[in-house]
DNA sequence: CTAGGGTTAG
C-alpha cells in the first residue's frame, strides 16, 4: 500500500532518505529502498554505489526496472550482471521487458532488444518469441515474421500452437498471404483460434464465401468465430445474412460479447431494423456494455440509420466518454433528418468540450449546410478545415461543395468549383452536379456532366436515369429515348429497387414486382383498398417516372409494384395499428411513391419512415419531412 | 507472463 502510494511522489532525484545514514537497513528501510526510482543507467550506478557501501543486499533493486532502463543502452552487460545477481529466471525478466515495449508506442523498441538478447547470448524460450510477434505483428513487419520463424525451427518449437498461430496472424498482417497459407497447411494441430484467424483474413480480404465455407466446417466454433462470421457479412454487404447468423448463434445459446453487439447492431443500422435493435440495446445495458464507447457510437448509429433521432440523443447524452466518433455520428444524424441548425450547434458544444474534429465531422457539416441551403456557412466550414482544423479535404468534401452549390441553384458556380478542384473529379461529383441540373432544369450543363460520366462511370445506371429524365421533364421524348437506347447499347442494367422491413426481428426484402413473399395475396389486398381511399382524395398515378417503352396500363401494373409499396403494405398488415413502419429503400423513392406514402400515412393514421440511399423521408398525416424538396 | 473481432462518411 505505502509503497504504491511513495511511487507516485517520488521525484526522479534520489530521496534524501536514501542519502547514507548511521542506520543498519532493517526489512523496513529495506522496503523502501525498492522505492529508488533511477530513470537512468548512470542513476542506477550510483544507487548501486550506496547499496554496496551501506551493505544492503544487491535483491533491493527490482531486476525488472534495471532491466527496462538499461535493455537500450550501452549499459545492457552491467544490467544483466544485476539481474543475474537478483532473479532466479534472467529470462523472465527480459520477457516481460520484451512484452512492455511490444505493448508500446514503439514496438520496435522490442525488436531491438531482442537483437540484443541474440548478441548476448541470453536463453530464449518460447514466451520470448511470442512477444517478437506481438511487435511484428504490430509493425506488420514479415520480414520479422520470417526471422522467427526461423527462430522457431532452430528452437524447437515447431509444435506450440500458441507461436504458430500468432506467426500464421503475422503473415497476414503483413500481407504475406502465401506464407500464411503455406504454414497453415503444414501446422500438426490447429485449434479454434487458427480458423477464427483465416476467417478474419478472408473476410478482410472480401471473400466471404469462402470465409463462411470455412466457418461452416470447422471443428469447433467460439463466440469470436461467430462474431468474426457476422462482422463478414455486414463488411460484405450482407446484413441480412449477418441477423440470420445472429439468430443461429442464439439457438445455439451462445453469449453474445461487445463485439458481437457491434456487429449486429451495424447489421441493425444497415437494415434499418429497429425492432431487433433495441432488443439488442436492452441486452447491451443489462450486459453491462453502456461503458463501452464503441458499442454506444455504434448505437447512436443504428438509432440514426432508423430514423430515430431521439433514441439517438438519449445514447448520446447518457454517455459517459464522447468520442469525435460519437458526435461526428450525431451531426451527421440531425444533418439528414433536416436538422441542420441543430448539426452546426452541437458542432460548437463539440469544440467547446475540446473534441478536435476530423475529417468525416466536416462531412456532417457540409451535409447540414448543403440540406439547409446554407450556402455561406458551408463554404466557410470549408475553408475553416484546411485553415482552422489542418485537414485536407478529400474527394467527398468536394462533393459536399459541389452538392451545397447545386442544391442551392449555383449551377454555374458548382461547375468552376469543378474546374478549380486540386484533385481529380469523380462519378460522384459530376454525378451531384447533374443531380442539381435536374432539380433546376439545366439541360445543358445535364449534358456536360454526363460527358464525364459516360467516361468515369459508364456502367452506373443512375446518371442515365436522371439524364432521361430530365429530358422527359423537358418533354423533350426522343432525346429521353435516346438516353434509355445509350443504355442498353451500353449494356447497363438498372439496378431492381428493392425494400426491406423488419417485423418481429425478422428481415422481409421486397424487390419490385415481388410476388415470391409468402403474404402476396394479402398485400395484393390491402393495396387495392389503399388504392380505393387514394383516389378518394385524389391520387392520380405518375407514370413519367417509368422509363419503359410500354403501355401506359403497363405502365401503372409496374409503378403499383414498386419495392416500397410492397414493404409498407406488408408493414400495415403484419403490424398493429398504429405502429410506425420503417422501410429501407436501395435506390431514392420515385416520386409517385412518395405522393403516395404521404396520403398512405395520412389514411391509415402511422407514421411511415422511408430510408432511402440519400436521406431519410417521414410521412405523417400526408405530409412528408423533407418537403417535397429532395 | 503467450495467440484470434469492434465505432462516424463515401
Amino acid at each position: 500500500m505505502s509503497r504504491c502510494a511513495l511511487l507516485l511522489t517520488s521525484s526522479s532525484t534520489v530521496p534524501e532518505t536514501h542519502q547514507p545514514n548511521s542506520r543498519k537497513p532493517t526489512p523496513e528501510t529495506l522496503e523502501n529502498t525498492l522505492l529508488y526510482t533511477f530513470k537512468s543507467p548512470f542513476e542506477l550506478k550510483q544507487i548501486h554505489a550506496q547499496i554496496i557501501k551501506t551493505n544492503t543486499p544487491t535483491s533491493a533493486l527490482r531486476p525488472s526496472h534495471v532491466a527496462s532502463v538499461c535493455a537500450l543502452t550501452p549499459s545492457f552487460p552491467y544490467a544483466r550482471k544485476i539481474i543475474q545477481l537478483t532473479a532466479n529466471h534472467e529470462t523472465d525478466i527480459w520477457n516481460s521487458c520484451l512484452k512492455d515495449f511490444s505493448e508500446s508506442d514503439s514496438p520496435n523498441d522490442a525488436v531491438r532488444l531482442f537483437n540484443r538478447l541474440c548478441t548476448y547470448g541470453v536463453c530464449l524460450n518460447a514466451f520470448t518469441l511470442t512477444f517478437l510477434i506481438k511487435a511484428c505483428t504490430k509493425l506488420s513487419d514479415g520480414l520479422g515474421g520470417r526471422i522467427v520463424h526461423g527462430f522457431i525451427e532452430k528452437l524447437g518449437f515447431q509444435s506450440n500452437l500458441f507461436l504458430q498461430n500468432s506467426l500464421v496472424h503475422l503473415y497476414v498482417v503483413s500481407g504475406e498471404v502465401d506464407n500464411a497459407r503455406q504454414l497453415f497447411d503444414k501446422m500438426p494441430d490447429r485449434d479454434v483460434v487458427t480458423w477464427n484467424i483465416m476467417i478474419k483474413h478472408l473476410v478482410k480480404r472480401g471473400d466471404v464465401d469462402e470465409a463462411y465455407g470455412l466457418f461452416a466446417t470447422m471443428p469447433e466454433r467460439n463466440v469470436r468465430s461467430w462474431t468474426s462470421m457476422i462482422m463478414g457479412f455486414v463488411r460484405g454487404g450482407r446484413p441480412k445474412d449477418a441477423i440470420e447468423l445472429f439468430t443461429r448463434m442464439e439457438e445455439e445459446r451462445l453469449c453474445p460479447n461487445e463485439v458481437t453487439v457491434v456487429a449486429v447492431l451495424a447489421a441493425c443500422a444497415d437494415l434499418c431494423a429497429l425492432d431487433l435493435g433495441k432488443k439488442i440495446h436492452e441486452f447491451s445495458n443489462r450486459s453491462g456494455f453502456k461503458r463501452n464507447v464503441r458499442v454506444c457510437n455504434t448505437l447512436l448509429d443504428m438509432y440514426i440509420k432508423c430514423g430515430c433521432l431521439e433514441a439517438a440523443c438519449g445514447v448520446f447524452e447518457e454517455m459517459e466518454n464522447r468520442t469525435v466518433v460519437s458526435w461526428s455520428a450525431m451531426i451527421q444524424g440531425l444533418a439528414t433528418n433536416g436538422k441542420g441548425e441543430e448539426a452546426l450547434t452541437l458542432f460548437s458544444k463539440m469544440i467547446q468540450s475540446q473534441i478536435k474534429p476530423n475529417e468525416v465531422t466536416f462531412i456532417g457539416l457540409l451535409h447540414a449546410c448543403s440540406h439547409m441551403g446554407m450556402v455561406n456557412a458551408g463554404r466557410e466550414y470549408f475553408a475553416s478545415m484546411s485553415r482552422d482544423y489542418g485537414i485536407v479535404p478529400q474527394i467527398e468534401h468536394y462533393g459536399c461543395m459541389v452538392d451545397l452549390l447545386s442544391r442551392a441553384g449555383l449551377l454555374k458556380e458548382a461547375r468552376e468549383f469543378i474546374k478549380n478542384m486540386h484533385i481529380k473529379p469523380n462519378g460522384v461529383v459530376w454525378g451531384t452536379l447533374l443531380g442539381g441540373c435536374r432539380v433546376h432544369k439545366n439541360i445543358e450543363l445535364a449534358e456536360e456532366a454526363i460527358k464525364h460520366l459516360l467516361e468515369l462511370d459508364p456502367l452506373n445506371d443512375g446518371y442515365y436515369i436522371v439524364l432521361s429524365n430530365i429530358y422527359a421533364e423537358a418533354k423533350r421524348w426522343e432525346d429521353a429515348a435516346r438516353v434509355r437506347k445509350l443504355m442498353r447499347e451500353n449494356g447497363v442494367k438498372k439496378t431492381p429497387g428493392s425494400s426491406s422491413i423488419s417485423v418481429n426481428s425478422v428481415v422481409h426484402e421486397f424487390v419490385a414486382g415481388d410476388e415470391t413473399h409468402p403474404q402476396t395475396e394479402a398485400i395484393q389486398e390491402r393495396w387495392e383498398e389503399l388504392l380505393e381511399e387514394m383516389r378518394i382524395k385524389g391520387y392520380v398515378p405518375n407514370t413519367s417516372v417509368v422509363l419503359l417503352d410500354i403501355e401506359e396500363s403497363e405502365k401503372v401494373r409496374f409503378l403499383f409494384r414498386h419495392s416500397e409499396k410492397l414493404a409498407i403494405v406488408f408493414g400495415l398488415i403484419s403490424t398493429a395499428n398504429g405502429t410506425p413502419i420503417r422501410v429501407m429503400k436501395n435506390l431514392r423513392v420515385c416520386e409517385d411513391c412518395h405522393a403516395a406514402l404521404k396520403l398512405i400515412s395520412e389514411i391509415v393514421d402511422r407514421e411511415i419512415v422511408v430510408r432511402d440511399r440519400n436521406r431519410f423521408h417521414c410521412f405523417k398525416n400526408g405530409a412528408c419531412s423533407c418537403k417535397d424538396f429532395w
